[in-house]
DNA sequence: CAGTATCCCTGTTGATACTG
DNA sequence: CAGTATCAACAGGGATACTG
């Protein structure tokens, strides 16, 4: 093998060439930070992963958070398409939220998120 | 089995009880979204994640990054306990970064970053 | 070389009150 | 019930210039 070669567990993106200089909307890391960014949206997404959640659900699932945050972060997920809104006929007015199919596909990274976390809590401190 | 349990892919954290309905910041997820918090600092992570790096390297590896904001960013990383400063001796002044195994901690997530963005990007508009 | 010191500007968050 | 509308407060980020 050639030297200089470095060595597998050291890379992070596919190719040299990949490796962005700068936070381009469009590397995959920004993507994925933009789709989970900001204050409660995390907790937003936890609670939809359990299933549809109607407007009130939601609300009272997280009681410290205001409506205008919450439609904020709710509007936010929408425009992303990770998150779909249903609105029911009848008064009164009853809309349910759900993830797509894209907004499962945060699962993973919800999940690497927590388990990094505890593996951070309980690091030594140095 | 007894009903209404939950099918366990629908459970994002171990207990019920651990559930958060707020940010808090000792929360694992937060610990984590804020170990890997603003901007550039997921790239400085990257660079890192190489090997250790003098001071110049880092501002080469990524020009458009200001000094101010360089050194917020690794004293930040430095003040949670994923990277370590060493300066050397002599002239000029010569200081090595490096990450401690809290911050090697971090690959994980990173990839899954990326996995999780690209696998964003290639979602069908539905 | 490896930082500091300022200033400013903008986006985000939160509190409060109101509405179809 | 499911939102809107305002406004005030703050933190983050960048430009510029300077230093041990």
């Amino acid at each position: 093998m050639a030297h200089r070669t470095v060595s597998a567990d050291r890379v992070l993106v596919p190719t040299a060439a990949g490796a962005t200089r700068r936070p381009e909307p469009d590397c995959p890391v920004e993507v994925a930070l933009a789709a989970i960014s900001g204050r409660w949206t995390t907790l937003v997404l936890r609670d939809l992963m359990a299933g549809p959640l109607a407007y009130g659900e939601l609300r009272r699932g997280l009681p410290e958070l205001s409506d205008k945050v919450l439609v904020e972060r709710l509007t936010a997920l929408r425009d992303r398409g990770l998150v779909a809104r249903h609105e029911h006929a009848g008064f009164p007015t009853r809309v349910v939220y759900e993830l797509t199919d894209a907004g499962r596909a945060l699962r993973p990274l919800l999940v690497e998120l927590y388990r990094t976390g505890e593996e951070l809590q309980q690091a030594p401190r140095t």
